[in-house]
DNA sequence: ATTAAAATTGAATAATATTCAACTATTTAT
DNA sequence: ATAAATAGTTGAATATTATTCAATTTTAAT
């Protein structure tokens, strides 16, 4: 066995996938060189950013979710992309937004479990400084990046 | 022209995309024998929900992006599910979450601009009879659907 | 109306996924 | 421990599909 599911997956979380154009032409009705042409101008524009596998994440090891408020201390507070920027490195990170409100940062977090999930917090209060956390956990997902589960 | 391009970006919010299996056969150094049959059994096993396409929504017209905290009242805050499913259909709506702490739903919408974010939430709080709603808007996204920006 | 640029399309080709059958490794039952 | 059954790997052949190309149409600008 040579356990190539875990790199698959992590390939597939960001991309290594590709637009089905006969699929869609079948679909829509329309010529697959005309798919074809829209989908490359979409890339070349940029509105594209990549092609990429949505998961069950409790049947990949990854089903505890939480969102995460943070308050960042002063140090970091006038210039939050640099951190931010270093916080989207983590594979377990699905989504960073710099927000309005009380707190500066959102993060969406998807862990094994609720043990993995803490050490994480441990781990990033101490590297990031951050004054203060709002953990929201997710008791039940209905819908992620667009697809219903 | 015939504009196509709405139609695809419809598609592949959900999906219409595929593995690129040569592509993934090349970068780990296996057989694309291997790699089919694993992906193929990740799909069998419901592991992997769809293959979609990930935007840089400011450049398809989807540039303003709230999380969106609700209070439920009384009629739906035993059984918040149903509420989610229909919640969940709406385009606009990338997740939707039951979580714990001080608000029941957690959803992540995404608009034109704040304008349209106004009529979803006072559409959304009439329809679903939402005591309260918190916005949190996104000033930055730095990271999306483990896509980096 | 004339020109230039952008978009659409069918036919030909290149690239890729998929199937199949043989083989190997792993697990389960006796 | 051994046999049998199951699960996983793989190369060669085939079937699909994406891509290229050149011709045509549509749209936009002057």
């Amino acid at each position: 066995m040579k356990n190539i599911e875990p790199r698959i997956i992590g390939l597939f979380k960001q991309g290594y996938c590709t637009p089905q154009i006969a699929r869609i032409a079948k679909k829509i009705k329309e010529p697959a060189t005309t798919i074809h042409y829209n989908i490359k101008r979409l890339e070349k524009e940029g509105a594209i950013k990549s092609y990429k596998a949505v998961f069950d994440y409790k049947k990949i090891n990854e089903g505890h979710c939480t969102y995460i408020l943070v308050n960042l201390t002063e140090e970091n507070y006038g210039n939050p992309e640099s951190i931010c920027k270093d916080i989207a490195k983590d594979p377990k990170v699905e989504s960073i937004d710099i927000c309005t409100g009380d707190y500066e940062l959102l993060i969406k977090l998807r862990t094994k479990d609720i043990d993995e999930y803490y050490e994480w917090t441990k781990h990033a209060i101490k590297k990031y400084n951050f004054s203060k956390i709002i953990s929201i956990t997710s008791l039940k997902q209905v819908k992620t990046e667009f697809v219903e589960l």
